[in-house]
DNA sequence: CGACACCTTGAAGAGGTTCAAGAAATGTGG
DNA sequence: CCACATTTCTTGAACCTCTTCAAGGTGTCG
């Protein structure tokens, strides 16, 4: 196994700059004087590059950082003792991960790179430091804390009152929302998950995941080659989400 | 050090004061000094009456405030569009809710008495002051959003892998052992919510929540009478919580 | 005391899982 | 670059859990 943090500590090889970050607007808060926009590039201690399939931090890891993605793309899951295993999210470029660890100040869940992905690494000291006098920014924390809260009530929603189908119509529209916001196609995205990972957040099994893939392009509404997806009918699969089967008006 | 503040017997004249709470452990954080303590009370603007069945606020209202419960009982929920409905979660003596209002400065969830409660209103903006001020306080503040997101991350596991009898199960143990942190009984507990709010938050119907608890009657584990529930054997639950249904290691 | 909400139980049915087999893609080492 | 091993994906058939529909019982509150 070859040792690649090396070059992910070499600080002077790296500009951290969030002033420069193109990914500005996604994890850093709006309205702020340039002072202000200035001392937030204390928050970034340094980047770090996880390979595909390696963990950013597991449960049980001593909680230091939040993590802004840079690149790449990430799901979190927790497992219980008896090694159930839930995936509870995937997170893309200009998301934050490791709120978990806050509470017990170690972390609670895996936080493991689909792809090759390359984090900022923010000590959460030095964000509390910074959130006490850059009121802007304290709002920021505390709004992307809740923003997952509010997340996670509607995937709570999905698992414990949507069916196969809508879960994944819910799911494919939800991602292709998100990376469009990023400046990619709205109807076309490549699956960066299993289907296992797929069916791990969605309360099903691989089978099903697979099984309600094949359904929606039998019905024309999506095209699958493998993890590449092209959506041929949003409204179809908004319909699916929002009129739980069909009832009439 | 006389912390014993007055108290007149007029509603409108009660001094809300923190320093004297009972629940201060389980709401406020620990390790503040004197003065700090006393600052604390400035953040709670006055104390709210919500009877049964009640909203102490309801999704699309403007956020202004965390609620810390001081007696009482509480269910959120969230719905969608369809008129779907999900329980996120129960609240009880000594919890904050309010959290999911930050992100949008409107609540995007219910939060309805079970019983007749009773809360302390916590403007955030003077929570926002004060925790710029007193470290302890920010830090708590950090903790108890993350502690929510960990909560939910359980709520996500039981919901995707668990079946009925080990969500009961689940629930059950989860809320006898929040109630015996409170000072209750470790085996009896009055359940606050209907059959039906029990499925909603375990994403169940109604029917199979009454029948699994008669299966647990069947077999020993529990006493059910209505709402009251005595737990007999709360290792066979933990087993069923634990052991996915008995795979031998 | 009567109306209403809540709970229990049964029987039939649907949706998702499990088990199994094979196909397609991906990665690895020679 | 190819052959082989591995992982991932698809599909079928049987099965099981939970849901749905229905009816009756129990508790509660004005």
């Amino acid at each position: 196994m070859t040792d690649v943090k090396i070059q992910s500590m070499n600080p002077q090889a790296i500009k951290v700059a969030c002033s420069n970050c193109n990914l500005r607007e996604l994890c850093m808060p709006l309205g702020l004087n340039a002072e202000e926009i200035d001392r937030l590039d204390l928050m970034v201690a340094n980047r770090r590059k996880i390979k595909r399939g390696e963990a950013l931090f597991r449960n049980g890891d001593k909680f230091s950082s939040l993590y802004a993605i840079r690149t790449g793309f990430f799901k979190t899951c927790v497992a219980s003792e008896d090694g159930r295993d839930q995936v509870t999210g995937f997170q893309m470029a200009g998301e934050i991960i490791g709120l978990d660890g806050i509470v017990s100040d170690h972390h609670s869940c895996d936080a493991v790179a689909l792809e090759d992905a390359e984090v900022c690494v923010m000590p959460f000291d030095r964000i509390e430091d910074l959130s006490r006098e850059i009121n802007g920014l304290q709002r920021h924390v505390h709004k992307i804390m809740s923003r997952e809260i509010v997340r996670e009530h509607g995937v709570m929603l999905l698992l414990g009152s949507m069916r196969a189908e809508e879960r994944l119509a819910a799911f494919l529209l939800n991602l292709v929302q998100r990376l469009h916001a990023r400046g990619f196609s709205q109807s076309e995205l490549i699956l960066r998950m299993t289907r296992e990972e797929i069916g791990s957040y969605l309360g099903l099994k691989l089978e099903t995941v697979s099984r309600t893939f094949s359904k929606f392009v039998e019905d024309g509404m999506v095209e699958v080659k493998q993890r590449h997806v092209r959506i041929l009918d949003t409204e179809a699969l908004n319909r699916l989400v929002n009129h739980q089967g069909g009832e009439c008006h």
